[in-house]
DNA sequence: TCCATTCATAACAACATGGTTATGACTTTG
DNA sequence: CAAAGTCATAACCATGTTGTTATGAATGGA
């Protein structure tokens, strides 16, 4: 139970997690799902500046990291986004306690454009 | 201007932040400094299970990242976390909208142990 | 002054990653 | 059946990452 720093089940989620969503391509695969709902490789191809294997490369690993689901149609794939698989991060995120809860409104401001 | 998906500038905020997060020893690196404060590089690589230089490698990449400050003072050097960094992060889970603010409390509750 | 402490950087090895093109499996359609 | 469309995988390259050990630059203390 000595697990101070190395939390090592829960970290290796937040591992895949934070990988995962640290490359552009995907998170804006990702944000294109949450967008516009169910899509296949194909239409994900399409607004994608990479090539079709590697936006089959890209969804498996965000399959992997449970933040999208696949459903099998024909011959076509088509890939959902699943907003719980966040979850694990937003656990993180609560290492911030009350810094986070308190101020998430301060940040959403900061956070804002305009 | 045609970045329907590429958001070009936030963007890059982001791969850095999450890519810097992705990090089990960086993460478990900021939480330290999150729970205790202010910390020297040597007492920051008692706790870690690498050696020295990784740490201080580690700690440039937060720095750059700006999740974390520097101080130096004498021959030590401490570093505090800086909350504030996370902002590019939290502004990009506001891709999920009213699923965010809506169903927080739900997520919460998932990632809740027991 | 001399030595120990603290930290950062350089050099290197091992491995993972993102990207490409080529190809194969499967499904729909003509 | 044959051809075309859809997707995943293999092979490969270039680059970046984590980790190590060795070393150098400052600082503090005897």
């Amino acid at each position: 139970m000595t697990d101070q720093l190395s939390s090592g089940d829960r970290s290796a989620a937040c591992d895949e997690l934070f990988k995962t969503l640290s490359d552009g391509t995907r998170r804006a695969l990702l944000e294109y799902l949450v967008k516009e709902g169910e899509q296949s490789v194909h239409a994900l191809t399409a607004i994608s500046a990479v090539s079709q294997p590697m936006v089959s490369r890209h969804l498996g690993k965000l399959k992997r990291a449970r933040l999208v689901t696949a459903r099998r149609a024909g011959r076509e794939t088509y890939y959902s986004a699943r907003v719980k698989g966040l979850a694990p991060v937003v656990q993180w995120m609560a290492i911030y306690g009350a810094l986070w809860s308190q101020r998430f409104t301060a940040l959403e401001e900061l956070a804002e454009p305009a």
